[in-house]
DNA sequence: TCTAAGATGGGT
DNA sequence: CCCATCTTAGAA
């Protein structure tokens, strides 16, 4: 539960910029993400990340270099790549690591926290397990979509908190639709809190492991 | 220039 | 299982 948010510490750039790709995305898990878009503020804590290395990374966008879309995962970390997915999917990505190294973190699920009657009224449902239990679902209920593609994380649109109260339980498990990415296929670059009831997929007992808490 | 397939979700 | 329908890579 969210506590007395005056104690929390907004994400500052360092915080992705310094370090791995697959670290920060384990590091993400607890943190909290706000946007703020139209005097409507929605925040949920993060409980599902996956990584994507650039172009070491078959799996990841920026394998085979740069395109119109993945421009902003060649600059600084701390900004937002939202992208397309099938047409009709926007997908949030927090871009990671300095100039060069086109690496990425998208966000796959969030717990709701503050403005879940906004996020019930975006996503047109009343079940609150159901509003962001997904990378597209997510998007829709924070109000984020590919107009905020490049936006700055420590602004005040879209910006993450530290809740260093929050006690992790994370599971690593190989990523999501990613079958045709070869050697990387089965990197375990997924994360979760595994007691979380808001994860995208059920544990997949065969490949998860528990990796810290 | 064309086509297939994809970091998905909702409905039958 | 099928559909929505944007972007990219690779085939003609």
């Amino acid at each position: 539960m969210l506590k007395d948010i005056r104690q929390y510490v907004k994400l500052p750039r360092t915080f992705f910029t310094k370090g791995n790709v697959v670290e920060i995305a384990e590091n993400l898990i607890g943190k909290i993400l706000y946007t703020a878009f139209d005097q409507q503020l929605a925040a949920g804590r993060i409980v599902e990340t996956e990584a994507y290395c650039g172009s070491n990374d078959q799996a990841c966008h920026a394998f085979r270099g740069g395109t119109a879309r993945n421009e902003v995962m060649f600059g600084d970390g701390g900004y937002a790549y939202v992208y397309l997915c099938y047409g009709v999917h926007h997908l949030f990505n927090i871009v990671t690591n300095t100039k060069k190294n086109a690496d990425a973190v998208l966000v796959r699920a969030v717990e709701p926290l503050i403005g879940i009657d906004f996020m019930k009224q975006r996503r047109n449902t009343e079940n609150q397990q159901n509003l962001t239990s997904g990378p597209g679902k997510l998007s829709v209920a924070l109000g984020i979509n590919t107009k905020h593609n490049k936006t700055d994380l420590t602004g005040d649109l879209i910006w993450l908190m530290d809740d260093p109260s929050f006690e992790r339980n994370i599971v690593a498990d190989r990523r999501v639709g990613v079958d045709y990415a070869g050697r990387d296929a089965n990197l375990p670059w997924r994360f979760f809190q595994g007691n979380s009831l808001f994860v995208s997929k059920p544990v997949q007992p065969s490949l998860a492991k528990n990796i810290s808490n």
